[in-house]
DNA sequence: ACCAATTTGTCCGTATGTATG
DNA sequence: TCATACATACGGACAAATTGG
């Protein structure tokens, strides 16, 4: 006959990363908030007791996380995490996962829709005016298509953000960061491509303005179709997405 | 006068960072595929000439990040990172970040509606098979919230996966992992929320069967709407997401 | 602008437990 | 079973950078 149970499972995990679970918990529980010092590396190997290595190996896992950052004098802050770096993370595990661009399209033509409709319902005055300005902007490089390119990534990013929407914005990222980079080459090899962009642009700056959700939808299918057929005329949309993004992710986060 | 540029900028980083880095390039640029051993942490030392602790800070790195792991014996190996491990840490930076659910509603709504259409259009007869049996086992315990709330995830999952679109599934994982949590809370507290639950799973496997786009995204709609109009009798949209939804991922990473 | 104290990045050596053959 | 290889963790050390007078 079994006896009763005395004792409670024993929580078995390499020293660094209970010091790094403790940590984080204070942080995601509110106890330390965004911008707050978490202390020096001593202070820790003190509160822990455990070895300065130690600390530091469970300081690298949530650096990683994006949990905690060093601010110019390298101390150690507590930080919200940034979209975009998780979102590279995220970009990556896609090129691994070799998906193709056809899987992309879908997905993006989903999210950019959504993201256009909540941004014709909720944009404020200072989202028309930055979308205004990168218009602005575009117009001035429309035959130069990597800046082009540049300022169309931009673009989407402040529909995304005129939406008002962070789930929005986090979820369409990693699939924009692998979607946009062709822009460059599709508007550098297609007759009109560049004009066709702006003009896209400018009807659903136009349709946010008057929120109008019948022209949103429209122009958000039309510029999404356009890209389509320029990419099918460069490749298969069955192509897995190449190494070569990681490329632009890498080169974006070291900035 | 200035005099020309002989030098290169000198790339200063971390040794420990270029450790990771170094590792990373060579996996993401494929020449260590998923699976295949990074060699020993003192291999490692002698490749790079750097100490054993900096070596071990720049494998945590990458280990968070999900580009390598140890097997049972603690080698190293490159792997595919999971997005369901990803997706924790997006969700994390939601709950973070203060996001409401009329957000995390709205963005699930357009997630799960474009899942659902691409299992219409794509999913095997495998697929069918498990939201089958999935459908069943839900039969069986209508009367059990904290069961039935969990193999609502899991049906929805699986109809991610039936959509053949691994970039919606990664899309739509952060959102899940906050949002249906909750309902648990909502069939627990509304009459008939459980048998409302799993006629909506009932229809939108027909409608996945009988490949009827309208049926799917009708059904998506109103079950949708029901988790909606159960979540505002427990509470208001505009409230956050809390704190305690993490109590849940982070009970779900330890396993 | 200088100095003393602190802190980080890195390294060396070692002890212990465990997995593999 | 035993030996070997390896991962985890520890203590201590030093130079360079940063801080705060």
């Amino acid at each position: 006959m079994p006896t009763a149970p005395f004792f409670r499972r024993i929580d078995v995990a390499p020293a660094y990363q209970k010091v790094a679970d403790a940590i984080e918990r204070e942080i995601v529980n509110g106890r330390i908030k965004p911008g707050e010092p978490i202390g020096t590396e001593q202070e820790l190997v003190q509160q822990f007791g455990v070895n300065r290595s130690t600390v530091r190996e469970g300081i690298r896992v949530l650096e990683e996380g994006g949990l905690i950052q060093r601010d110019s004098s390298r101390r150690l802050h507590a930080c919200l995490p940034r979209y975009n770096k998780l979102a590279t993370r995220l970009s990556r595990a896609l090129v691994l996962h070799e998906v193709t661009f056809r899987e992309l399209f879908e997905a993006s033509m989903t999210l950019e829709a959504a993201s256009i409709q909540g941004a014709v319902e909720r944009a404020t005055d200072a989202n028309v005016a930055e979308l205004a300005d990168n218009l602005e902007r575009s117009e001035k490089v429309v035959a130069d298509p990597a800046a082009l390119a540049e300022l169309d990534a931009e673009f989407h990013v402040l529909i995304a953000k005129a939406s008002q929407n962070r789930v929005l914005q986090l979820a369409r990222e990693p699939a924009a960061q692998l979607f946009f980079p062709t822009t460059e080459m599709i508007v550098g090899r297609i007759a009109e491509g560049g004009a066709r962009l702006v003009e896209a642009h400018r009807h659903l700056l136009d349709a946010i303005k008057r929120r109008d959700k019948e022209a949103g939808a429209l122009w958000t299918r039309r510029h999404l179709q356009d890209w389509r057929r320029g990419f099918e005329k460069i490749a298969s949309l069955d192509r897995s997405v190449e190494h070569m993004y990681m490329e632009h992710a890498h080169a974006a986060r070291r900035r």
